[in-house]
DNA sequence: CAGATGTATTGACAATTTTCGATATAGTGC
DNA sequence: GCACTATATCGAAAATTGTCAATACATCTG
């Protein structure tokens, strides 16, 4: 893995310039920010819970379980086992009223990841003179 | 029956004898675009393809296998293997130059998923009102 | 209280994913 | 041709994930 902190990333010399292959380009890669924003990719990443975030996302309100499962083929526990693993991630806020849960999203959070990609993708804009 | 079912959280009614719990609230979401869009989250929710792709967005050359094998634990066959991952998800491009095969991140593809999160977010701003 | 209903949890299983060792493929140089 | 190197692929073990049936929990109704 790559540890927290290191030297300059190095760059890789031509084929031939050497025997060997690699010149050793490490990297400083916050360990950390990748494992949060993996945590927070791995929920966006199921075709169930991606598509609970844009119902969510369409709608002020939030919905109760049972409006959310009225969408999917899945049943009952699987449709609140996706619904926590969302919870988890921080992407969606919970809230119960008598009997019901109601479901809504957490913007912040999707902000976040995105704003993240804009991040890596700014990082270097390939403006290479 | 139930008078006061705090109605405030949603359009969902509250439980009657006919209809027991929910409104069919049925979403149009295409889930077509959801399928790509979990195809890219996807091969971004590992630790090492995030960190894979984070080492190549900060440098504008490309990197051959072995510079960023170099920079984790794990086996060549592994990181051939998340390469490869990243390859099919088009986020990544692959040149071969000899023994070595470079590669460079596909900006275009992570503009996708950021824009795409960003779409999700825009679909309604949460402006109560 | 009992009965009904919405949601969460548990336990099990199948499908998928991550990883490694062994091997294959392709290019370089003798 | 042969040896060496960089990368990809194969096959299998281990870990993770998605799903369901059964059940538990919490809340409302009568």
């Amino acid at each position: 893995m790559l540890t927290d902190k290191q030297t300059t990333p190095g760059r890789k010399p031509k084929p031939q310039s050497d025997d060997s292959c690699c010149t050793p380009a490490v990297f400083t890669i916050s360990t950390a920010r990748v494992a949060s924003q993996v945590k927070l990719l791995s929920a966006l990443a199921d075709p169930t819970r991606l598509q609970i975030v844009e119902m969510l996302s369409g709608l002020d309100e939030p919905l109760c379980v049972c409006d959310i499962q009225a969408n999917f083929v899945l049943g009952q526990p699987t449709i609140s086992h996706h619904l926590k693993v969302l919870r988890e991630a921080g992407l969606v806020h919970s809230e119960k009223h008598g009997l019901w849960v109601y479901y809504s999203l957490n913007r912040g959070m999707l902000e976040g990841t995105s704003s993240y990609l804009d991040g890596v993708l700014s990082k270097s804009k390939a403006t290479a003179g």
